[in-house]
DNA sequence: TGCAAACTGTGACATTTATCAAAAAAGCTT
DNA sequence: AAGCTTTTTTGATAAATGTCACAGTTTGCA
């Protein structure tokens, strides 16, 4: 069960067998049905998770009812609102579950009490923050290409999870309407054929 | 001269002497004058830099030619293509000096070395990662809102620095036209009245 | 298996933003 | 201060995307 994790971790730093157990001592795991919620909009995150199985989104509802998704969280990702987690403040984001999901969660105060303990953990969760931070400096980017070409990279990037989320979740990540992403799909079959 | 970093670590952790001299030790000077570049596309980003005095800004040239500005930096800012500088490949940005300014700058190498030195120091730059990484989480929702909600929010988070930066520039990072945003700052001025 | 609910596709039209061209304003340099 | 360059503004028009309404499709559940 945990061997996702550990696996994960692996592939950034090499832990001690007495790390392990300090890390793992922390962790509890949890199992979300589907459409249950990790966080709610006002709440504040206590909590990292570590998708073990299933998917979640994570998604803003603003002024005008609108839900906007700015992350999917699937396998082998971390996930919580980082804004909130780290200056405890209330969040504006909800994150709900795509799927039967499971995760690990680690309370913050045992983050940052692991990091005091061992650096090598502190590293592999700075790795972790590098390679996603990469990842979201791309999306900056991303979001201001048309969005025949996000829907493009989006197929590039998360093509083997596409099936798994509804178009109207992958169009509000796009940040398109649900209709111009059908029509810019009817498109781009047509010319494929 | 190393003062204002110095202060800036000091908002996040408190470095032994030893540990500031390792630092310090690493870190290089570096003077640009206006239009000067730190990193040009197609390079390997080797070193984070922290701007002491001036202002930077970090664009992308797509397809077409036309430059998308993902990000400023200004003072106590840490400056890099980190996708570029972690990952070790070549820079799809430029970092390209706004007005004349200081740098100090950090081989990645010293960097790692630093972080396997000093467990305090690799917090210092984890930490400082985590802030940044909120404000970035809050791009990403801010650039699927309407230009000229875009222009109000840029304006209360950098308002102090808006009269640094051209109109075009700032049209750039908002995702819209200059003649667009002439035409917003114009509407908001007339309703402002 | 069948029916209700949720999701997706399509058409007509509205709105936002981009593009192109040119004038006006601001900034630099000598 | 005059003249050159760069930036900003303005107008006319085009393109991209959103909105609303409704029909077709899929899904899940009783």
């Amino acid at each position: 069960m945990n061997e996702r994790l550990l696996d994960h971790i692996a592939r950034y730093v090499t832990l001690d067998l007495s790390e392990q157990e300090l890390l793992f001592n922390t962790l509890i795991l949890k199992k979300l049905s589907k459409n249950q919620y990790l966080l709610k909009e006002g709440d504040i995150c206590k909590y990292d998770y570590f998708v073990i199985q299933g998917g979640v989104r994570q998604y803003e509802v603003d002024k005008n009812g609108k839900e906007l998704i700015i992350h999917f969280g699937f396998e082998d990702w971390w996930i919580s609102d980082k804004a909130s987690l780290w200056n405890e403040t209330p969040s504006i984001y909800n994150i709900e579950a795509l799927e039967d999901t499971s995760v690990l969660q680690i309370k913050k105060e045992h983050l940052e009490k692991l990091f005091s303990l061992s650096p090598k953990l502190e590293h592999y969760f700075h790795l972790v923050l590098q390679h996603t931070f990469a990842i979201w400096q791309n999306k900056i980017l991303f979001l201001q290409k048309p969005a025949e070409e996000r829907y493009r990279l989006f197929r590039e990037m998360y093509g083997h999870i596409e099936q798994r989320i509804s178009q109207q979740y992958i169009a509000s990540y796009l940040g398109v309407t649900r209709e111009t992403l059908s029509r810019l799909r009817s498109q781009l079959f047509k010319k494929a054929k």
